[in-house]
DNA sequence: AGACAAAATGCAAAGGTTTGCAATTAAAAA
DNA sequence: TTTTTAATTGCAAACCTTTGCATTTTGTCT
């Protein structure tokens, strides 16, 4: 063997990792077929168990991993579930959004034990009327959960007949097509109205904007607990974005406080502003004030004092969420699911 | 022309949509190649306008989107940016942590606008040691933002030579070889030790856990701050994971008050779990204990009293990264970013 | 009308895996 | 040893776009 052999034989040898970049290289290093190498990575039985150790072995040696975008494109799949967060009702709330979040993270946590990888998407209607089509039509995602009607509920009631595979977090409606999970809102709000007016309220204030879907049901609800009970109520529009928020909040509450003692806050990010604009002013609660959120995050708990709130239970709902949505993936159909919602009683009302 | 040739054009004309599915499917409908239709698609000047204009037409007409994944396979790149949040100091930490869902929010705002999807994993490192290689490897994303060292800052160290498209969340320390973009933990834990010592206080508890590299430097500059002022420091193991650290909390709190007067919190999440705690034990703030918390998350401004705290510019930190990775993913260099932190006085210190 | 340049289009390879089917090899039965 | 069956492996098509290069069409200038 000459000088030169003995080089050329190294070189095979210590073949430097970044040449084997294909399938079809590692074939060639281990003698085999491409075919085969693609079945001994993925663990088929169909290669005898010798050849697969020594394929794995030499696929760890050299550092390979099969090109996922050409896999997803030959078996028409990804392994990925698209998120889609519409910001429809307001245009500034951005995606930092405390609730979004915490489902957000919840559904991160479910589609990862389930062995799916998330495509996160902020998604603004007004400035793009495609964004639902475009996400379904883009072939990077096995299926898609919206987190929020918003203001889109027709536009997916367009689509949710020719594509199965979508969940939506939200109101549920009678006879509605797209399969929704969610909180039954227009209880939830029953159940604040209820409990404000059992506990001494003689008006009560609706803080949050009634025009989303969601909100305009806890409204609903809680309009109709009231009106039931004899007492007043009114909507005082206020927005999610936190610096509008705590303005409005500054805004209402002195006047407000004068002819409402029972407060009803669309959500516990505005309940936790309250909960501040009322200290700012010495106001006492559940004695002068009586103030009920809604979703129980996990702020609620820690505000002095705690928060008294409807409960979602945000967790179970992502994991209705990716149960459905994995039915749906898998070509079964499934139901809509509507949670029912829960008074959690604190130190506010 | 027979009635079944009418039939036929028609059934020409009226193709149904789901018919038209590939680049070459339109193609034959317009009467032209697939690749003036990709071009077309893509806006080429190459091809005459009318034509382009025609085309388009027909593509929407039949709802039509070319295959990302066959387009994403033959570029060789994505648009799709992966977003790992490694949780490896502290396995049952979900990914709804305050902190990093909120640097989420921005990352994903700053990305959409950059015209970048989100691919977001959360890993745990012990479970699978590969978790990097892997992701990277995919093939799936064009550059990689991790969430926080953790405890894999060798591993980082490791990749950062062959993978320049990746930027980290985290500490920065002296001559190391990945991209990096953070608070001076150190600067920030001194600010806190100095201010809880001009506040009065004479002994000071750090609360957190001092093995991940950005909490033990900030224990280590709380630390450097007390010594020169003769104050002594002492740190209490606290998990980031809500329930444990509750419960952590209220064993440590009641005996902690006797011999210590001031708190300094590794995070806000643990300083309103402190805030809580210390308002149920009656204590009062800031006359019997001073407390300083790490972050400045919207919740600090919103409890009560506020809670004084460290701030990090989250939305700057994304903007960095995201500027960062991009400047990378395009092939230059770039430095790592080292932000000061700020002192934010409110009520608790 | 012819020559030439420029614009528009077509052709076919490349990107890397997966998988049905055919061909080979190994094992079992006769 | 030969035949039959089962276990492995190889072959090549399919997944769908993009893009360099060649070819055709169009337009301009003599």
């Amino acid at each position: 063997m000459s000088a030169r052999d003995e080089f050329d034989d190294l070189c095979q040898e210590k073949r430097p990792k970044d040449s084997v970049r294909t399938i079809t290289d590692l074939a060639g290093i281990a003698g085999v077929s491409a075919g085969t190498v693609s079945r001994a990575l993925a663990n088929s039985s169909l290669v005898k168990a010798r050849t697969r150790d020594r394929i794995q072995a030499l696929a760890r040696e050299y550092g390979f991993r099969p090109n996922q975008m050409a896999s997803n494109l030959r078996r028409q799949k990804t392994g990925v579930v698209g998120v889609a967060i519409p910001l429809g009702h307001d245009r500034h709330q951005q995606v930092s959004d405390s609730f979004f979040m915490t489902l957000l993270g919840h559904l991160a946590d479910e589609l990862t034990d389930k062995g799916f990888d998330l495509m996160l998407r902020r998604v603004i209607p007004d400035r793009d009327e495609d964004w639902l089509d475009k996400f379904i039509g883009s072939g990077m995602i096995d299926g898609l959960i919206v987190i929020g009607q918003s203001d889109q509920f027709d536009r997916l009631e367009d689509v949710a007949d020719g594509y199965r595979a979508m969940v939506v977090w939200g109101n549920h409606r009678e006879g509605q097509r797209h399969c929704v999970v969610g909180t039954d809102n227009r209880l939830g709000g029953r159940l604040a109205a209820e409990r404000l007016i059992a506990d001494g309220a003689k008006a009560i204030a609706f803080l949050g904007d009634t025009g989303p879907i969601e909100f305009g049901a806890r409204f609903a609800g809680a309009q109709e607990a009231a009106q039931r009970l004899g007492v007043p109520i009114k909507a005082f529009p206020t927005h999610l974005s936190r610096d509008v928020m705590q303005g409005e909040v500054a805004r209402y509450l002195p006047g407000l406080i004068k002819d409402y003692d029972g407060i009803f806050a669309a959500t516990d990010t505005i309940g936790v502003a309250v909960l501040h604009q009322l200290a700012k002013m010495g106001v006492h609660l559940p004695d002068q004030v009586r103030l009920v959120g809604f979703d129980d995050l996990p702020i609620a708990s820690q505000t002095n004092p705690p928060l008294t709130t409807i409960r979602q239970d945000i967790r179970a709902g992502a994991q209705s969420m990716v149960d459905l949505l994995l039915r749906r993936i898998a070509g079964h159909t499934s139901e809509s699911v509507v949670m029912p919602p829960q008074l959690i009683l604190r130190g506010t009302a």
